[in-house]
Parts: C-alpha cells; structure tokens; sequence
DNA sequence: ACCCAAATGTAAACTACACGACATTTCCCT
DNA sequence: AGGGAAATGTCGTGTAGTTTACATTTGGGT
C-alpha cells in the first residue's frame, strides 16, 4: 500500500485528528494492514508483537475459545472501533481470535511501542486515547448490569435499541439495521440459549416490534421497545 | 489538612510516582479529602465539579439506583483503586452513591480538569493512568464472560478466589480475607438472590472450604476451590 | 444490659430458561 | 441449478435459581 494511503487511513479516525500529518507518517512506517472476507479468521492475540488494531470497515466480532473449546463471544467490533491490546499490556494467556462478519473487511494496526511513543510525544493523544477506552469500558459496565438484572426479553430488547442507535438508519421513528448478526451471536452476547433468542425474535415480530431477516432488521417505532 | 500531609497521600499512590514534587503540589491545591465510617454515604456523582476519586483507606461500594428505587451494586474499591469520572468524561445522568464499607474509610479526590492538564503536561502519567483505566476494564470484562457462561456456584467460587488473591493474608494455602461484604452484597456482585449466595456459602463451609463470619472468611486451602 | 434493626438461615412453590432433538428454510458454492 | 451446510423454527422436559415467607442470630447503639 502507498504512504498516501496509509496516511489517509489513519487520518480519517477521529483518534488521529489531533496528530500532525509527519507524526501520522511515523505510525505509518510500521502500519500493517489486512483485509478479509465474510468468515475469515483474523488471529491476532498470536501476532509476535502487541498491536493495536483498528476496525476501518465492515464489522468483526471478538471470540475467545475455552479449555473445552467453548466458543464465546467477547466483543462486537464495529467501524472505527480499536481493538487489541487497549489496555496497554499484551496479555499471552488469552486464546481469542477475530472472525469477519461482514464481507470487505479492513484492519490496520500499528505496534503498542510505537504508538505508546507517540503518546509520549503528543498528550493531546493520550488524553483522547483516554477517553476512548474509557468509554468502551462505560458501554462494558452498563450490559454488566443490564445482564445481572434484568431478564432475557429486557436484555434482548436493551440490545437491539442500543444497536439501533449505534448503527442504525433513521427515518422518523423508523430504524433500518444492517443485520450481519445470526441469531445465534445474537444469543450469547444477551447471554441467552439461541433457542430463547430465536423465540424472543418471533415474539417480537409477531407484535410487529421488528421485522427480521438475515440480511436486515427494521425497527418499526423505536420508542416502542 | 496541611500541605505536606496531601501530598504524602498522592505522593504514595502508584500512578503519581512519576510525577514530579512540584506536579503533585500542583494538583494538591486543589485537592479535597474525606473522611468516613462504615455505613457512611458519599456523593460524588452530583458534586459540582466532575472529580476523580483515589480512594487512600478503607473499603467503599458504588450503588446505583434505578428508577424502580432498586440498588444495584456497580462496584466495589479497594485501598489503591481509582474512582469517579474515569472516563474522563461527566455524565451527569447516572444516579450514583458510594457507601463505606468498613469504618476509617479515606477518600482524596481532584478535579476531572486540573488531572486532563497535568496528564498535557505529563503524557507519562497519561499512559500510566491509561493502563491503570485499562486493566480495570479487563477485570470487567472477565467478570463478564463468567456470567453469561458459568452457574451459581462457579460464579462465587471464582468470586472468592479473585478476592483472596487480592486482599487475603496468604499462609501457605491458607488465606484470610477482611470480610467488609455482607452477603446481600456478594450475592449481588455474583448475580444471584441473596438465598442462594447464602445456601451456597453454608454449602462450602459444610464442606470445610471456608469458614465464614461477618468479621473474615479463611480459606482453608485456596488451590481445592 | 437490653433492644432493635440488620444480617443470616431455611424451606416450599413457582418459573424462566437451558438443553436435546428434530424439522424446515435459506443461501452459498462449484 | 441443485446439493449441502449453516441458520432458523418449534416443542417437550428438566432444573437452577427466584420469589415469598418466615425464623433465628448477631452486633451495634443508648
């Protein structure tokens, strides 16, 4: 990939905004970058150096395999999202890799010592960096409480207005989601059997809260949920 | 509280060691401190300036009350740990309190603005305190995944073993734990009713794996829970 | 030393949800 | 175009854990 558009990458993220255009071309010069298809496997906990990864295009989710090969989902990544190493500290122990949700995925990531430097040199950076992960560990709090309690019908219905919100194409009252979630990642991220979640969908439909198919969902009146 | 007491206070916390005298001095001007007593409660969230809170002794819970007036534990601080705005960002929406856990509880704070400029200042403490912000959200996290994937049981069993390993008194195998948590609390920090927190504890001590009281749990051998 | 509120203990009835076991539908691949 | 795997739909059965409802114990306050 040329410079120019490394640079045009990274530059296009608010993180960036604060960087000067010769400080984003040091990140650069170690800037990796990869793009994926639907279903592709991203490994990256793996990757000889810590990285910081950042989400360019299209969604990913986060899924982490236990001792008995459970697989659970983690993290739903979306555009303009960081991953990775955001605490700062690499942490070997953990098994978790990427998988692509959608089709035209781009990822770029940079070196955690690099872009620790970078701080350094630039505040400004660090204290928006600050607040980025602060925020993602906000969201993290709030489904942590929804999830202890309020039920399976609450939690689905909390997830499906906070997606809406995030993602969601608005026309009046009227939400129109681009839906690169199967029921089943939809199940274990409210930390319900796919079973629940696909009973709970049709519920949902049947009152004509939602209509669902597996390329979209729309909202008919969000202030309904 | 005199100049030289304040900054001893801020002088010994892990995130300040790199700053320097003059900086800490800096923030000290406007630091408040607090004292409290078991049962005390503490506003910070309507306190009119965002602060951020360093908690310097003692044990505090954060509650959250909903609109239904039900109190849901969202945390639980140690000696050492930071509170507040973490996110360096104030929201003003959340209903929040935070109540002293044991007597002696002492809480320093400062203001959410002066900290955003020393961290300008010094982008080391930037990064420190972003790594610090960072490592809180991985413990959640974790916290996380238990609870969507593992029973009652294993849900208190890694509770208390998490906790021994941060607060116990190691003796070999043997650990005791300060107990400043009610049951009611820990039943709500495992995501249960309090009936099966306390079933569930009764169970372990009938096994001879811990003994309870209100004043401390031993654990007999931490390596069999 | 006593009182009282908070904390802990116990048990039955009930219920939301998981789990297994399939049937049906969709859409991706060659 | 059509074969097959992945996704979705549906239905019992089982059970972990909630809820309700008290009884008992504990420890702090005056």
């Amino acid at each position: 990939m040329s410079e120019e558009l490394k640079y045009w990458y990274l530059r296009d993220h608010k993180l960036f905004w604060t960087l000067s255009m010769s400080q984003i071309k040091q990140l650069c010069i170690i800037t990796g970058f990869k793009k994926a298809k639907k279903g592709d496997i991203i490994y990256f906990s793996s990757s000889d150096l810590p990285r910081i990864f950042l989400l360019k295009k299209g969604n990913i989710k986060i899924v982490e395999v236990d001792e008995d090969g459970n697989e659970t989902i983690k993290d739903i990544i979306q555009k303009g999202d960081l991953f990775g190493e955001l605490t700062l500290e690499s942490d070997r122990n953990s098994n978790e890799y990427a998988k692509a949700l959608t089709d035209e995925v781009a990822i770029c990531s940079f070196l955690l010592s690099d872009f620790e430097n970078l701080m350094l040199k630039n505040p400004n950076l660090a204290l928006t960096y600050t607040k980025f992960v602060g925020l993602k560990m906000k969201r993290i709090k709030n489904n942590y409480s929804n999830l202890i309690s309020k039920d399976a019908k609450t939690r689905l219905y909390t997830f499906i207005k906070e997606w809406a919100e995030r993602e969601g194409k608005f026309d009046g009252n009227k939400v129109t989601l681009e839906n690169y979630l199967t029921q089943a990642d939809i199940s274990q991220i409210i930390g319900t059997s796919r079973q629940t979640a696909t009973q709970l969908l049709n519920e949902m439909e049947e009152k004509n809260l939602i209509y669902y198919n597996r390329k979209e969902i729309i909202i008919d009146d969000i202030s309904k949920l």
